[in-house]
DNA sequence: TGGTCATAAT
């Protein structure tokens, strides 16, 4: 088996030549005024340019009091601007370059870091931008070379051009300053595995991380949506070890992490954290924290915190009562819905596009598409236009009650409302249909959507390639992987998360340890759902070794395996029947401070179950009436087929009524339960 | 801004 290594030793980009500055100077066209550039424009005045004059991506600079034209011009094209030329010292240079550089001695340090920003913007001016610090430099015109190089770093990085920043941190000994850049520009890009080993080659220089590199990494995170709990929690830990006390800047992005990671829990526990140091997070992120608790259904605590934002003496505005709104509208408690609906318009709180968006899809969700068309209309009257994003969220209620059939019908009203859809609508509908294994209907929607010029995004192909696999049609995803790579999409841990779980639902380990390289050397880091995945695949096979290494290299990485990785393992030796080996996974999870949920107790009846051991299936449930956790209908259904196992059918009635008296409402397996029960019972008085 | 896609129980 094959597992990705902790702190992937990413090599810096190295391969191209260090010469990637020089080169693209020559790209540069000629300057027309090159020849003597003092004279064909005048230096430091407010004359305007002529537009045509210099690169186009330095226009806005005209407008200031300063014209970089003559210098940059003189840069293109005098070669001894070349850094690895500058050992001359600038009494020896000609008077004409000197001349050059007084005139912009006045040129106040801002006005510099304004010209590298905007020359770094565009991939034909980089170079310049380096000459310009090197000019610079040579001259002793700006007083720290280390901030212009930052700056360069940072601009890169914005600018979505990491592999330049990189080469041109090669050049320079790093520095914390620019180490911290680097770090920014990694975390800016999404590329928390290089951000990560710079913190620790900064550690080995012997600088310290600071918070604001925890920080651009933990936002950056937030930001792409990319964030995990058990990341976030590592994170956090090397934070304890570098013996940063988290300011009130860093506790809040932590909150906010966790609150969209959806670990409501830590979050409440770093809040309290700030809170108890008399910090007071930023009101957006209380808002996370009040969505991710009603995300996960505790809406109660939900509901304090809105209460505790009164009680500072804030008015929860509109996204506040929208988050609470949510919570509410999650767990289909429509009267609550309307209640915080009711108690904005009393608090004289104006209901925004994201509020009439949540009403519409509690009515849709309870299945009162009536009561959703009045909202839109009401919507309407209050000048909000319905867009396609309220559309898609109809669609998606549509969706979850297995209506896909009206997803032509949400078409047609939308477009009649003259709302067109847009790329997240038809990535809904062709979710809708690919859920529902209507697969030719979702691959004439990703049609439909080409032909209507939008373009698909990664969340698309990971819908279809995803709904390829649950339908069984391996072969296709991959086709459809293949696919996408040749369009230019890169895949994303979702990607690979997805087709890591077909290939190891083909039990093909080979490619497997593939896309885990592949990964690897893409960049991607695996996140909770890929360990998970592995644990599930392999627990499944049979391959219990493969299973547990994974846990255990996970570990050794400075991560904590998840209660859900712990559930997979579990559930895989449930039912294979392994009581024994079940009992011990447990074991091991509550060793490791993780509280069992709910589902891993089930995982453990049904292991006890299939193992024939049903006196221990019933000691479970006695363990969870005990330890306050209420048994749900998975619970007294896994208990009646232990009981069928052992062919005590006359007992099964007896669980049934039992669920019942508990106030679980039998769904349809659990009624099938107790008929093959009564089935056999008759099938014996009858033999 | 947001909204869409991946993992664990009968």
């Amino acid at each position: 088996m094959f597992l990705l290594p902790p702190h992937l030793t990413t090599p810096f980009p190295s391969t191209r030549s260090t010469n990637y500055f020089p080169t693209t100077r020559h790209h540069q066209p000629p300057p027309p005024s090159a020849a003597n550039p003092l004279i064909s424009s005048s230096v430091a005045t407010a004359t305007p340019l002529i537009a045509d004059e210099g690169p186009n991506d330095i226009l806005p600079l005209q407008n200031r009091r300063y014209d970089f034209t003559p210098l940059l011009n003189f840069l293109s094209s005098d070669s001894n601007s070349e850094p690895e030329n500058n050992s001359s010292s600038p009494t020896q240079l000609d008077p004409t370059e000197f001349q050059l550089a007084e005139s912009y001695r006045a040129v106040p340090a801002p006005l510099w870091h304004g010209l590298l920003k905007s020359l770094c913007s565009s991939s034909s001016s980089i170079g310049l931008a380096y000459a310009v610090v090197s000019w610079l430099q040579k001259h002793n015109l700006c007083f720290s070379y280390e901030l212009l190089y930052s700056i360069l770093i940072h601009a890169l990085g914005r600018n979505e051009k990491l592999y330049e920043a990189f080469l041109l941190s090669q050049r320079q000994v790093l520095t914390p300053l620019t180490y911290n850049a680097l770090i920014g520009a990694c975390a800016r890009n999404g590329d928390l595995e290089k951000a990560l080993n710079l913190m620790s080659r900064m550690r080995r220089d012997g600088f310290q991380p600071d918070f604001v590199n925890y920080s651009s990494i933990i936002q950056s995170l937030s930001r792409s949506n990319r964030i995990d709990s058990p990341i976030l929690q590592k994170l956090y830990r090397e934070i304890e070890s570098d013996k940063i006390e988290a300011d009130a800047h860093l506790l809040n992005d932590i909150i906010l992490g966790f609150s969209k990671a959806g670990d409501a829990t830590r979050a409440l526990k770093f809040l309290a954290m700030a809170q108890g140091n008399g910090l007071s997070p930023k009101s957006g992120t209380l808002v996370a924290v009040i969505l991710a608790l009603g995300n996960s259904g505790r809406t109660v605590e939900a509901e304090a915190l809105f209460e505790e934002i009164k009680d500072n003496g804030l008015e929860p505005r509109t996204k506040a009562y929208n988050a609470l709104l949510a919570g509410y509208v999650k767990m289909g408690s429509l009267k609550d819905a309307e209640f915080i609906v009711s108690e904005m318009e009393r608090s004289g709180v104006l209901p925004d596009e994201q509020t009439y968006s949540l009403l519409v899809d509690a009515y849709a969700h309870a299945g009162r598409w009536e009561s959703a068309r009045i909202v839109l209309k009401e919507m309407e009257a209050c000048n909000l236009l319905p867009n396609s994003h309220i559309y898609s969220r109809i669609l998606a209620s549509y969706r979850d009650k297995g209506e896909w059939q009206k997803s032509f019908q949400v078409l047609k009203e939308m477009r009649n409302s003259g709302v067109q859809p847009d790329r997240q609508f038809y990535n809904v509908m062709i979710d809708t249909f690919g859920k529902h294994n209507i697969l030719d209907h979702a691959m004439a929607t990703f049609e439909r959507m080409l032909s209507e010029g939008i373009m698909p995004d990664t969340v698309t192909w990971n819908t279809l390639i995803d709904c390829h696999c649950k339908s069984g049609r391996h072969d296709r995803a991959e086709e459809l992987f293949d696919e996408m790579q040749q369009k230019g999409y890169s895949p994303c841990v979702m990607t690979y998360n997805i087709m890591i779980n077909s290939m190891g639902e083909q039990e093909r380990w080979d490619e497997v340890t593939k896309l885990l390289t592949r990964m690897q050397s893409q960049g991607v880091l695996p996140n909770a759902v890929t360990y998970t995945t592995l644990v599930d695949i392999y627990g499944r096979s049979g391959r219990f070794g493969d299973a547990i290494e994974c846990l255990e290299v996970l570990k050794s990485t400075g991560f904590k395996p998840t209660p859900t990785m712990y559930n997979a393992l579990i559930n895989a030796y449930a039912q294979r029947g392994l009581s024994e080996q079940a009992v011990n996974a447990f074991r091991m999870m509550t060793t490791e401070g993780l509280t069992p949920s709910l589902l891993a107790l089930n995982s453990l009846v049904n292991a006890f179950g299939e193992d024939r051991r049903e006196t221990e299936a019933f000691a479970v449930l006695q363990y969870m009436k005990e330890n306050g956790l209420e048994p749900d209908v998975v619970t007294y259904t896994t208990l009646m087929k232990a009981l069928i196992r052992v062919e005590k059918f006359d007992k099964v009635p007896a669980v049934y009524e039992e669920m019942v008296m508990s106030g679980c409402t039998p769904d349809r397996k659990a009624r099938a339960m107790l008929r093959s029960a009564l089935r056999y019972m008759k099938q014996r008085l009858n033999s």
